[in-house]
RNA sequence: GGGCCCGUGGCUUAGCUUGGAUAAAGCACCGGCCUUCUAAGCCGGGGAUCGCGGGUUCGAAUCCCGCCGGGUCCGCCA
């Protein structure tokens, strides 16, 4: 609702600048703590008219024309504030907000386009690492909003099935066998980690590793099968990680289809006709010069196989003929490629994908490598936390049978995980502590969690008193600062999704703040020892609070809990 | 050496795209609140020359230039 609140207010401003003929490039109309709506524009109007911005706020504002006594408008009045006009919200706003959250019609987003999104996309060699995670998380969050906002979202998994580090895997795994009590993605990881000491303590392993590349490339079944049952093997331990995340992808796309379907081939071609091509000088790999990227990028081999970048872009290609928008979650040491990707995407002719770099995750020993075995797991990451939760819950809630609080351990848990990986912006680099992760006690997601579970709490005790949440309720009723404060909040989900597409800690953030402004309603206002009137219109709101709140965890794809 | 990102109370961050009203939160610290719907909560307090130096502007955490510190990438890895 405060989308449309913002613009009625826009539409009404311009008339008035209109009427008092001032010539505006922008509005300038912000979120505010002193009023609604904010706007500044009397800042630069005043500089090119020569006024005192104050005396353009008045000026701008006896033009306005709110429509006070009529029963649909979502502005209840403007006033100058020195430089500033403000705008509030009309009771009509909020009334508006209450009943359209309670028939579930408020914060649907219009059908918009499709979105094929590529997210996680770990190399099957191991066990998602906590640096996984954040891609996965800050994907699956993206998705989610995009969700909500409206687009047709498709996830894709690309799986890199073709690199020297997955042939090192499958060719050791024929001399290493896999650990069978362990599960199957650490499984990998071992025969990977082992292979590697192989290849450094012997090239003869190097070059049947080569072979065994070549063999795939070229589709030999043999080496297709062997390929096929390590990388599955691997991808079906990620996926059960994935899904305790609560995370899915739609699509695992392999690289190698792209290889032997010929569409590889097909983009080189097409290079070599429109690029700037060369050969390099001291063999014959084959350079394309991109537009502003000083390197060259290779697009071929010296033996005249593909490299990953070419793959990409026949991936790519194949998506965009998918979709109207390609968004890509990279971590930073893909930013360099990325460029590269979209400026011989452009040579293609290729719609070119929008990129969300994010930032690495780093341990206090160093930076993460799974091939030195040193990394978190996801796997482990989730045990502990869960069982920390676990500990919590079970000091506060003695009352609960055992596999009530294991649930509400599972929620709290990787809820608490998500939100802490989403709530910072994507592009600060995170050190990892992993005593300060498994603090539950201050984390964001259970505060949140927590205020959802107050809400249910009061619906249950209100059904246990025969009190039943009424259809004709009056929301004028609603008068304390902090219920009008929530219903605010309340309004704002569609606009922080709209406003948050690419940039989910937004998100996070509007989570934390909705909950605070329902724990402050929560002290403030007693709902079921309220009269009657006044109790059925609290009712509504804390329906209405539930309802958001869970709305917004699970855009951040955390689980609300109906009791904690 | 060059490109990109980050640098905001003791710690972790939001705000920076589009410059404006006392720089906003959480954690930690100090003090208070469970005879009313869950105290994983609420209230109050101390604590910031927004990395440093210039510049633009009526006005800079925000824009521009330089520097310092950290990260990351830089042709046949992915």
């Amino acid at each position: 609702m405060f989308l449309e609140f913002k613009k009625e207010v826009e539409q009404v401003l311009k008339k008035a600048l209109k009427r008092a003929s001032y010539e505006y490039t922008e509005l300038e109309l912000e979120e505010s703590e002193h009023a609604d709506i904010s706007s500044n524009v009397a800042f630069s109007l005043a500089r090119t008219y020569k006024k005192s911005p104050a005396v353009v706020a008045e000026e701008i504002v006896r033009y306005l024309e709110i429509p006070s006594d009529s029963d649909d408008t979502l502005i209840s009045k403007a006033v100058a504030a020195g430089p500033y006009i403000n705008f509030y919200v009309s009771d009509f706003f909020l009334h508006e907000t209450v009943r359209k959250i309670k028939e579930g019609i408020e914060h649907v987003g219009e059908k918009k386009g499709k979105i094929i999104i590529e997210h996680t996309s770990a190399n099957p060699d191991g066990p998602l690492h906590i640096g996984h995670l954040r891609n996965a998380i800050i994907g699956d969050v993206l998705v989610r909003v995009l969700k909500r906002a409206g687009f047709d979202v498709e996830t894709h998994y690309y799986v890199n099935d073709m690199g020297r580090q997955i042939g090192v895997v499958v060719c050791g795994a024929e001399r290493i066998a896999f650990a069978a009590n362990k599960k199957a993605d650490h499984a990998v990881a071992d025969v990977y980690i082992a292979a590697n000491r192989l290849v450094d303590a012997n090239s003869e392993f190097l070059k049947d590793v080569e072979a065994l590349m070549r063999k795939y490339e070229s589709g030999d079944e043999a080496a297709v099968r062997k390929y096929e049952a390590v990388v599955k093997k691997c991808l079906s331990g990620i996926q059960t990680s994935l899904q305790r995340l609560n995370i899915r992808h739609d699509l695992f796309v392999w690289e190698s289809e792209f290889v032997r379907g010929g569409a590889v081939e097909a983009v080189m071609e097409e290079l070599k006709q429109k690029g700037d091509i060369k050969f390099d000088g001291s063999g014959s790999a084959l350079l394309l010069k991109l537009d502003g990227i000083e390197k060259e990028l290779v697009i071929q081999r010296t033996d005249g196989t593909s490299l990953y970048t070419t793959r990409d872009l026949a991936y790519h290609r194949w998506k965009s003929d998918r979709c109207d928008r390609v968004i890509d979650v990279f971590g930073k040491d893909h930013e360099l490629v990325s460029q590269q990707l979209s400026k011989a995407l452009e040579i293609l002719r290729v719609k070119v994908p929008e990129f969300v770099i994010f930032e690495f995750v780093s341990l206090p020993t160093g930076s993460l490598s799974t091939r030195a075995g040193r990394y978190i797991a996801a796997d482990e990451l989730m045990e502990k936390i869960e069982q920390r939760a676990y500990e919590e819950v079970d000091k506060k809630r003695k009352d609960l049978d055992e596999g009530k609080k294991l649930e509400i351990a599972r929620k709290v848990g990787i809820g608490a995980l998500r939100y802490d990986m989403v709530k910072v912006s994507p592009d600060k680099h995170i050190t990892f502590v992993f005593e300060d992760a498994l603090d539950i006690e201050k984390k964001g997601a259970p505060f949140i969690q927590y205020s959802h579970a107050r809400a249910c709490s009061i619906l249950r005790a209100a059904e246990e008193k025969g009190y039943v949440i009424a259809d004709d309720y009056d929301a004028s009723l609603l008068r304390e600062e902090s219920e009008m404060e929530l219903i605010k909040k309340l309004s704002k989900l569609g606009y922080v999704i709209g406003s948050s597409e690419l940039k989910p800690h937004l998100v996070a953030k509007y989570a934390r703040e909705l909950a605070e402004s329902f724990n402050l309603f929560y002290k403030d206002c007693p709902v079921l020892n309220a009269e009657e009137e006044l109790r059925n219109a609290r009712m509504v709101l804390v329906d209405c609070a539930k309802i958001v709140l869970s709305d917004v965890l699970d855009v951040l794809g955390i689980e609300a809990p109906e009791e904690m």
